[in-house]
DNA sequence: TTTTAGCACTCTCCATTCCCGAGTGCCAAC
DNA sequence: GTTGGCACTCGGGAATGGAGAGTGCTAAAA
């Protein structure tokens, strides 16, 4: 069935002022929200309505009304004006960004205490490469117990480790082996270092000392890693909400948070620029169930693609955390790929979770 | 004033039953705890005397005692008993540190994890090198546009930036610029690289397309940051606790120690192998004055020191608490400095904050 | 047919009251 | 110095009782 005009004025109002004030909502408030002619009474009779087709939940008889997760879900899809940032906003989130720091993995951490700030909520930040592969191999001789080895990835991000060994080589072992590494180790994933790949590495480098494993453990345990990092910031905000004010609850949250390995099973999938909110059972996590979540992805190029996303209660400003996400997605994107950011945006578009 | 045998034995029985039950003690339940002869009422003469000397007090005029930080005090400096680590502990301790990890900062988070998941409190670390320079450069060569920045870092850190340009530079013009660099940027500290410096490197490098500054502000940044590092984790477990019931308090805590400036506030001087106790108002920082701290340190070697600590309720178990992190801060001087553990290790030395 | 005013009803929230029990301090006796 | 006894105190939980916000329904008005 299909809502009248009123009807949507009337559940945008209640959306939005339940979003403000996290308390159920009465018809003469909405009355005054939604700057409507008709009486209460009529209200009453419109929300009635709202609430037989799921629109709307009452606690209990007598209470105002509250929205539920497909009451939601309609105001995102359909009600929700877009939100304008300020230019306070953008410019700070532009700010921010500048100023770049040297690790990736640390400005991805920043961006995500960035869009705590910006939005009150715990940010997450979940980065993935779809296929993480060396690109090149340099070994730095120190002495002759000791190097570096310096691996640049695709995405161009460098690992490195320092190397001290119980017996002494050469400077020319080192090159050698470098050459070797660079010849057949570059542009294979992880599952394509086997051992005899490493056996064959060892025999044309000529290494009859082990250096040759010890290389290729770290390239393993780097592209095993370098691949997703998950990370997230600001979980202490959750304690603010009133929806957390029982310890326990804001605890399974939070915990649930921290283990990145719940965060990777997120669904991913966006277009750069689209925002995508996943809102209360909507989430297949049961620790999700009665929290949102607002997902926008970004480019970081060669690749590789990320995700930052914020949990909140279900009553969520969701205009105001789609719009900062979107831009914040876009200038990370901008930034790490180099490029223009990509079409979309700028206008904000939201990708639901239609069934 | 000397307490007696008796009133000692009074003392501890309150603390130890109040860290297990958080709930004021009454007489009678210190007369079973510590298995006393005589009857609850004369441990209520006893338990006046103490609390007229500032070790326990009363909530209400008719509730049991409970510790003050005085009680704590004593308690911690001469009534604790030595926790001796189970084989479990001890082993899953060694258990964790073996699986050491590429990066440095990398395991020294893993390892603040570890002390929450055995003590169940938030735990923090922090690292400090007393002065950290670079050992040595490199320079790697990629294409005309990009190159690698290593930095062998005293501590045996290594740190890299992939830096790339608009113009293009030889081969050749990297290797004059590592001469240089490593001739003299080694060995001083941030202070020392001076915009003097920087001219008469590129001087000398011959360097007119600016590679000079690019790198020395790497070197910049890099020594600001690499020095100390701060990190918090399992702040949720506080969640958990009676004392946290109330979501403010708990805010309010967790922002303080999320905030790494805060920690780096926090005494550090103990020989390595003695844990520090602060407790309650032996605090500096407001937040923490009705929390108790305890800090182990551990050697890095390479003059970097760290720090590992949980923050507790006053009420913490502190001889289990303290016997783990120096457990811990033993295990892991060991597998840093590469040596054995100090000497006082394994044997539980506390420190306090005597005034 | 839709809207509205009116009204009885429901339910939460808050403050008040009340009682129970745990624990105390003190005193007199041992 | 120790103990049993006893009156007293205080917090916490259960019970109580409006006040207030908001509803649904009905009947009248538009």
């Amino acid at each position: 069935m299909e809502l009248s005009q009123r009807q949507k004025k009337i559940l945008r109002a209640v959306v939005e002022e339940y979003i403000d004030s996290a308390e159920p909502v009465g018809s003469r408030t909405v009355q005054q929200r939604a700057a409507l002619t008709c009486s209460p009474a009529t209200i009453r009779n419109e929300l009635a309505e709202l609430t037989r087709e799921g629109y709307l939940d009452q606690p209990h008889t007598s209470a105002g009304r509250v929205p539920t997760a497909k009451g939601y879900r309609l105001y995102v899809n359909e009600l929700m004006r877009e939100r304008e940032l300020t230019d306070d906003e953008t410019e700070a989130i532009n700010r921010k960004l500048q100023d770049r720091v040297a690790q990736l993995d640390k400005l991805i951490e920043n961006v995500g205490h960035m869009a705590t700030e910006l939005t009150s909520y715990p940010a997450l930040t979940i980065s993935a490469a779809a296929a993480v592969t060396v690109k090149r191999f340099d070994l730095i001789y120190l002495d002759q117990n000791s190097f570096i080895i310096v691996l640049l990835l695709t995405g161009d991000t460098v690992k490195n480790k320092l190397v001290h060994l119980p017996f002494s080589f050469s400077q020319n072992t080192l090159q050698r082996l470098s050459a070797v590494f660079n010849a057949s180790f570059t542009g294979i994933g992880e599952e394509a270092i086997t051992a005899e790949l490493i056996d064959s590495a060892e025999r044309a480098a000529g290494d009859t000392m082990g250096l040759t494993s010890v290389i290729a453990s770290f390239v393993i345990e780097t592209l095993a890693t370098a691949g997703g990092g998950a990370n997230v910031s600001g979980e202490a905000n959750l304690l603010k909400l009133p929806e957390f004010k029982d310890p326990d609850k804001a605890h399974r949250l939070i915990n649930y948070l921290s283990d990145a390995a719940n965060l990777a099973s997120l669904p991913g999938g966006t277009d750069f620029g689209d925002v995508k909110v996943l809102i209360g059972p909507e989430n297949a996590a049961l620790e999700l169930k009665d929290s949102s979540v607002v997902l926008a992805s970004y480019n970081a190029g060669d690749n590789m693609r990320g995700i930052i996303g914020v949990v909140g209660p279900t009553r969520m400003d969701y205009s105001a955390v789609a719009a900062k996400l979107s831009y914040i997605a876009g200038g990370l994107s901008k930034l790490l790929a180099g490029g223009a950011p990509p079409s979309g945006y700028g206008k904000l578009m939201i990708k639901g979770d239609d069934k």
